[in-house]
DNA sequence: TTGAAAGCGATACCAG
DNA sequence: CTGGTATCGCTTTCAA
């Protein structure tokens, strides 16, 4: 690999010089110049980002972290990351947490050590703290660590109830609800929102709720459960997509049929919720814009730009589809 | 942040010695072990990865170029890299190249620019001579590039050749084929052993054969076009699992029952493909097994131990499931 | 068993 | 306008 110094040596310069045609800063001469850049053609030299990195204390590389980038939710919104980033001229660095707090911490740990220069990160489990003494900017995604951090999230609450009146529009009389994991903000605030709708009713108990904890099989089973102990229920919101195709899978072997016996609704707008059949009726949130809107709020924190804002609620909208 | 200099200063030794211990290496005191040790907790020290990189040229880090990452079996691929990437002590940056030749070298630039150990890539356009130019390990995956670089490959043919003839078994008497895209070397296969099975039948003409490009939408229209010119198919082999449910939902469109008017079957075994309904029968590749693979493959070259075999052609498996 | 010092490949300050 | 050089943080001879 041709280095700074080869360089110099065949423009016939010193390697200063080249640094400034490099990164085209400070005086040069015209003709230096193009000596220069003649011999950075002849020789394609690339200059090496590791020492840059090394002097500038900053990889270009900003670390992602995810509960698990098989969850197609994440999926997209890697992609939108990864387009958004290396359009900014940086690298992905792609870490799956499996929600799993000591794994949260050795990818934070390993990203600094990698001089990683911002991150972004979705999870439960992780404190402000941690966050501050990491002195790296970190915005924080679909899940809120602190009030005072970067932030975006969607209008869970809003769309949990745009979701359970929906369901009483279209004529549904008992709603159940498949929800997301305890302990899980936006699983707690899709709950408030259908809570809210539905906790006058006279027909309203507790145990029209049940667990799915955000996975399919769980959504089975709890559909399943569900519908056993109240059969008349008509109506089922699902607090995401995974979750309500579940319930329609449960419902196809019980033998209900969606949407006529029974209107299931989700939520996050997943690719998927468009392929099922039929297809699924859900509250969609910009999934892609997600993740472009964070990552060049977090370009703009590690560049220092001046930034409005850096807490995002962002906007979510009903889909109506096949299955309600 | 702490560095090495620090940790030197406090436990009243030098730089090398402070290295040794870290790398365990070369000889080192049982107490001044202990003395350095000892500073390295108090000041939870951690060495910084780009100045080691600088000096071994390496970054424990591998690249990750698929397509698109969205495409779920680059999605699983994803995942199991990664997963076997961390616990072997490596980072992985995720690259999407939508299978463009110059994005692709774009990002090998830049991987190389940053000392990966080495690259994992799935690609129909690179060539051999742009990999060996980069003078950096590197696996192919799911499409082989030349016959000399380390490969991993599934029986392409010979699960093309299983579907056919299940679906014949099955008691189909008109087969169409769904085909991928032109030039890529799996569809190719996929199509040949297809071929194989039906081109002495004497029904059998090319125009059974419609290309969906390796994406449900054109899939759907694709099926609908064969359908229509077709429509005495009662079976229906889509070179991928995408378009196998595009072709479901095209068959659904058109009033045709699956499975009892029209089988189809897949190819990849996607998570996707159990979630539909009916789920999809398919001829599964160990997805997460070949990630796995390629990644202790890349990492055994990288760290240039001895290997067995530098070409693995993976089994498929035919599942049957609802939609045959 | 330990330390001094020469890199690794770039950047940027300070002279000239 | 250009060059010399210290520096970023770590590893590895080479001596002592």
């Amino acid at each position: 690999m041709t280095s700074i110094k080869d360089v110099a040596r065949i423009a016939g310069v010193s390697v200063a010089t080249v640094s400034r045609v490099l990164n085209d800063k400070g005086y040069v001469g015209q003709n230096t110049r193009e000596k220069v850049e003649k011999a950075i053609k002849e020789t394609s030299y690339k200059p090496n980002e590791v020492a840059r990195s090394l002097f500038k204390k900053q990889s270009n590389t900003i670390g992602l972290i995810v509960p698990d980038i098989m969850n197609p939710f994440f999926t997209e919104l890697a992609r939108a990351v990864e387009d958004m980033a290396t359009k900014l001229g940086y690298n992905v660095i792609l870490c799956n947490s499996d929600g799993d707090k000591d794994k949260e911490q050795a990818y934070l740990d390993v990203l600094k050590q990698k001089y990683v220069n911002g991150i972004i990160v979705s999870s439960n489990t992780l404190t402000a703290l941690q966050v501050e003494e990491l002195n790296v900017p970190v915005v924080s995604i679909d899940r809120e660590i602190s009030k005072g951090l970067p932030t975006i999230v969607v209008e869970n609450k809003k769309g949990a109830v745009m979701a359970t009146r929906f369901l009483q529009n279209k004529g549904c009389r008992r709603i159940g609800h498949i929800r997301g994991s305890y302990g899980v903000a936006n699983a707690e605030e899709r709950y408030e929102g259908y809570k809210e709708v539905v906790s006058k009713e006279p027909w309203f108990r507790e145990s029209f709720i049940v667990n799915g904890d955000f996975d399919m099989q769980f959504s089975i089973e709890a559909t399943a459960e569900l519908l056993s102990l109240h059969p008349e229920i008509d109506g089922i919101f699902a607090a995401n997509d995974i979750m309500a195709i579940g319930a329609m899978k449960a419902a196809y072997r019980l033998g209900r049929k969606v949407p006529e016996e029974l209107a299931v609704i989700g939520f996050d707008g997943i690719k998927l919720s468009e392929v099922m059949t039929p297809e699924l009726t859900t509250i969609v949130q910009p999934i892609y814009q997600l993740g472009e809107t964070s990552t060049t709020m977090l370009i703009s924190l590690m560049e220092q730009q001046p930034i409005e804002q850096t807490y995002y609620t962002m906007a979510v909208e009903l889909v109506e589809r096949k299955s309600t």
